[in-house]
Order: C-alpha cells, then sequence, then structure tokens
DNA sequence: TTGAAAAAATGACCTTCATCATATTTCGAA
DNA sequence: TTCGAAATATGATGAAGGTCATTTTTTCAA
C-alpha cells in the first residue's frame, strides 16, 4: 500500500528518475522543479486527464502505472501505451498546443507529480539534454506506433496478442502481468470473449500460468515465434 | 513533366517552404542550406531510403509525394503516411539515432532536396523557432498516429477507407486522389480486392467518381457520416 | 461471512473480410 | 499500333473473429 497522504515525494531520490528523460537534471534544477512541483496519490482507476481538456503541464511517475487510451466511437477503449515509474505522461498533448486526444487513467495506485506547463518549458529552453531526450523520445515513439499500425493491419489477433504479452513484459519485469481482461483486449484491439479464448489456448499450450487475473510467461520464445520478428 | 537535369532549386522561391518547418528560416541560413543542400529529381517509384538503412540527413519535398511505408512480414506494405511538396521526410530515425523502421518511396516524379544531418542539427540547435516546430510537428504525428491505431482497431474496413479518403482529399487538394488500388488498399489496411470492392459501393452510392485509377470525391459529407466523427 | 455486482468464461451463431482463381482492362515499351 | 505484362475487376469459398446470451467465478463492501 502506498503513502496516501499527498506527502512530498522529491525528485532527488526518486527511484525513477536516473533512467527517465529527467535524468539529465543538474541539482538547481531539480531543486526548482521539487519546490514547483505537485505531488498526488492517485487510486486506481483515476483519471490523470480526459480526451478533450486542455494540457496544463505534464505528469511524471513516480509509483504505478497508467494506461493511455482513445475512447472510439461506440465507447470501447483503444489503449495505445502503458506508462510506468519513470516516464512522464501528457507532454504531447502541451506542446502540440491542442486538447488532448488521448485520456489516461491509473491501472493501479500511483504516486504522481505534476509540473507546469512553464516550468517545463523553462526547463527545455536551458537544457539542451533534456530537450534533445525529449525529441528522441517522441521520435521512438513515433516508430513504436508505426510498428503499432502495421501489426493491427497485418496480424492476426493471435499474433498481435503475443506481440503485445511481450510489451507487458518488458513493462511489468519480474512482476506477472496484471491487467483486466478487458483492458488487455482493448491493448491488442479485439473483444473481450476473443481474448479470453486465446488466453485459454495460450494456457493449453503451456506459453502462460494465469492465477486469477495474474498472466505469468512461461515461455517467452513461443511468444516471439507466434509474434513474428 | 518537371525538370530532370539535377537542377538546383533554391529555398528562396520554394512553394512549400513558407509553410514548412522550415519557414522560419532567416536569410542567412537559407543561403547556408541552398549552399549545402542537394537537390534531385526523382522518378516514379524511387526510393529514398530503406528500412533499415541509416540516416544521414533529411529530405525535403519542393514538388511531388513520397510514400511512407513499413513491410510486414509477408512483404506487404502498411503505407503510414504520404508526404507532400513542403513536408520534410526522415528525420524521425535520425533523432531516434536508430535505422529507419520505415521505407520512402516517390509515388510521382519529384523534385527533392536533401540537408544533411550537421547542418539540420547545428540549424536547429540555433534556431528555436525551428526547434519547436519540429517538436510540435513530432507530437501532432503522434496524435494522428493514435487515430490511426484506434481507426484500425475499431472500425470496418468501409469506415477506414471514408477516413483515408478524407485524408487523401487534403493531401491531393483539388486534384483527383491518384493512388493505385494496392497503395489504396495498403494505406487503409486490407486486401486489394477488398478494396475494390468497396470503390464500387461508393462509386454505385454517388459518393465518388472514377476515372481509370483517378479518384474524384463528389459527396465529402457522406465520407465523414460514413467514417463517423 | 455473505450476498450482490463485476469480471471472467463458455457456447452458438453469423458477419466481415481474406484468399484463391480467373477474367478483363489498361499501360508502356518495342 | 500492337503485344505482353501489370493493374483492375469479379466470383466463389472459408476462416477469423465479433456479437449476444448465459453461466461461473471473483471481488468487495456491508
Amino acid at each position: 500500500m502506498l503513502e496516501k497522504s499527498h506527502k512530498h515525494v522529491t525528485c532527488l531520490t526518486c527511484a525513477g528518475r536516473k533512467n527517465s528523460l529527467l535524468g539529465s537534471l543538474c541539482h538547481d534544477e531539480i531543486d526548482h522543479v521539487n519546490a514547483h512541483k505537485a505531488c498526488n496519490y492517485y487510486k486506481k482507476h483515476q483519471s490523470l486527464f480526459l480526451e478533450g481538456s486542455f494540457p496544463r503541464g505534464v505528469f511524471c511517475i513516480n509509483q504505478g502505472m497508467v494506461k493511455i487510451f482513445q475512447r472510439g466511437d461506440e465507447g470501447k477503449e483503444q489503449i495505445i501505451h502503458i506508462a510506468k515509474a519513470g516516464e512522464m505522461v501528457g507532454f504531447r498533448a502541451m506542446f502540440s498546443e491542442s486538447p488532448y486526444k488521448v485520456a489516461a487513467e491509473t491501472l493501479e495506485e500511483s504516486n504522481i507529480c505534476f509540473i507546469g506547463k512553464d516550468d517545463f518549458l523553462n526547463m527545455m529552453d536551458s537544457n539542451p539534454v533534456l530537450r534533445n531526450g525529449i525529441i528522441k523520445e517522441l521520435s521512438r515513439e513515433l516508430s513504436d506506433r508505426a510498428d503499432f499500425i502495421t501489426n493491427m493491419a497485418q496480424k492476426s489477433v493471435r499474433e498481435r496478442l503475443a506481440f503485445t504479452m511481450i510489451l507487458l513484459l518488458d513493462i511489468y519485469e519480474k512482476e506477472p502481468i496484471n491487467l483486466s481482461r478487458e483492458d488487455l483486449a482493448n491493448f491488442v484491439g479485439t473483444a473481450t470473449e476473443t481474448l479470453i479464448r486465446l488466453l485459454k489456448d495460450f494456457k493449453e499450450e503451456g506459453i502462460i500460468e494465469v492465477h486469477t487475473r495474474k498472466i505469468s510467461v512461461l515461455n517467452k520464445e513461443k511468444l516471439f515465434a507466434i509474434a513474428g520478428k
């Protein structure tokens, strides 16, 4: 259980920061962020921002997990990305100076800090390493999304599930994957029923092990083989 | 017919530049780009770069059209984007410092200039407007790709075709859409046969008019209605 | 601990769309 | 201008996967 008070989390000791976009900050910059940011505890299934709302800054995940998704015409969610500790969320729309086209919601209880738009932009102006890191990150994500699109267009649901599970292995690391069947289906881009049937197949093929909602991968190689490349 | 010699196209008079990312360049900068860039005439179906190759700079389309695509496992192309005059191509992979994950090929004869990586990066360092324009552009594209993914996941081929035709209207402006059925299918993400059948439906419904390969939209509103939102 | 609601699972059915085969039209080079 | 190749078009068929209905399991709050 995380600390529920809005206790200040300091960037200095933030475990995720080292390898994050803010890894390049000098002491002065960290002090400034620390002084100006807001820290918040989020329950499971709490919203960070909604589609259509206007970005006021960026969210920095200290602990927890956040799904980034779009709602299609009939309200079905399409999950675009799952962000974990150390990742920053919400800066894409901020740069494009337009309302969010995606929404963000915690998947589990989380500690998330908020850095105001002006503070962040000023920091970017004065810190070329941060700036270049962000450009690099945006480019990398564009490339990931091209893959995502091609997968969607050309692969079967079974192949996409394997691909998605490989992604989730990176996100959950040693932990078993802990997503609702619905969220998993909305990430793969399929119906919940179809997803459940495929999970059963994977289970019978010895690829995964399931304990209620938690999924552990037993055979990563098979997943790669199914996902193709 | 375009000029086939590798005659130098000057940025000063380049029609596309005003509204492009390079619109903010001052005289000195334009002179510098002009002096250092290479201009090339490309035939139809000529490659700018291949998946897996290493970015050495950016391509700037003076005239013509370029498809950006990925090849899936069985060699089928998925078109991610179609770039037209004024657009720059190839800078995403350059920033991410990794090989191209997409390929680029002309759809028609084109004049395309090339700016070397170092020249371009130097310019970005010294020109904040250019820099911010690029960050904004990258962010905008990320948002477009999220839409693309959601469409792929949740819409029928018919709906996606309508959506794609709306995109193509913007790209081709007053001109009729002039893409092979195969390219169109690879943009929508479907089989060529399915695409042809749907085009026939659209024709019978009075939404489009077809002269051999050229497609004119007669009823944009219906397209919007079919595409949904 | 229990009972109600949510999530997961299973079955039956049917639509969409990919695939394969083949015919027809268009294009481009000789 | 013609011929061969590529692109476009059409038909038949089947599989993948979506939808709806129902059951079973899990979760969570009283």
